[in-house]
DNA sequence: TTAGGTGCAAATCATTTGCAATCTC
DNA sequence: GAGATTGCAAATGATTTGCACCTAA
């Protein structure tokens, strides 16, 4: 039996190497920077920003550039093994830990991003499709509002 | 009674009536380019993007500039009287028709976005509100797929 | 060896802003 | 007439791209 940390650990490096060896089968290269950008990503529950990735890449490859960053994400979304949350005038918001849609809760003052456990919405696509005549592949679930958090600092 | 089409008539009417005076007693002045432009916004459809709007305005205002069109969009959103949809790199698409949070059916491909008419969430939020703590003010939920003129062109 | 990847700087795209001239109320 | 609005052009911010150099396989 695992620790809910031990589990936590085997999935992330399970999806780190999974991920290294899809990249790899596909004929590209690991780089240094890659490697730790994904290692980045698969350990980040926070569903980081690229200038969020490219900051804590630096602290171990000073030379890393925001642009490569860009590239990898670019790479990852190619491949499906990446969701991306865009917004209207901010930066989107990344989660490779589960690349499937899924339902966040948001927090309008500070933008925390947490997953949502709710049951899915998987069963609606389908009946949607057959009602309006579409294919779909995707969807997205967002509850806005603040956070505990920020609920109290706004009370002080 | 009323026909289907004159209820609609009357709706937008009413929409862009109400909202002409809603802005005058804020103290906001109802200029030929703003009233053209909330207008436009009232009787389109389509969730258009300020682009378009803009596109459209010009042919009645031709000195009417993109800027003024912003600069309405962000009056109405701190209003509370329009209802963004932002999206990664690609511009956002409003809907003055239906300010509140309600499911929307896009296609990946056209971008075409049409409402759509089932139940709304306006439930599951309370009880989430309740469960993690959140103050929730607003929802999105958005499928995403191919319509079904798309599906006709790409089998082609 | 040789594609593929990197990093810089410049380009692009959506959106915002500063400000003088111009209107609405 | 006062203060809000407009339109231009320049600024901003996020993301992408071109390209010479580098490096993983």
């Amino acid at each position: 039996l695992y620790s809910q940390t031990e589990v936590q650990v085997k999935n992330r490096e399970s999806r780190l190497a999974g991920l290294v060896e899809k990249l790899r089968q596909d004929g590209h290269r690991i780089t240094p920077q890659r490697l730790a950008i994904l290692k980045l990503f698969a350990e980040d529950e926070s569903h980081p920003s690229v200038e969020h990735v490219y900051q804590r890449v630096r602290l171990d490859y000073p030379t890393t550039s925001l642009a490569t960053v860009y590239k990898t994400v670019l790479l990852l979304k190619e491949k499906g093994e990446i969701l991306e949350l865009g917004f209207a005038g901010a930066s989107s918001r990344y989660d490779l830990k589960r690349p499937g849609p899924h339902p966040h809760l948001i927090c309008v003052e500070c933008h925390r991003i947490v997953d949502l456990d709710i049951g899915t919405f998987d069963d609606l696509p389908q009946s949607l499709a057959r009602e309006y005549g579409y294919q779909i592949v995707n969807h997205r679930v967002d509850f806005y509002g603040v956070c505990p958090e920020c609920q109290t600092r706004a009370s002080k």
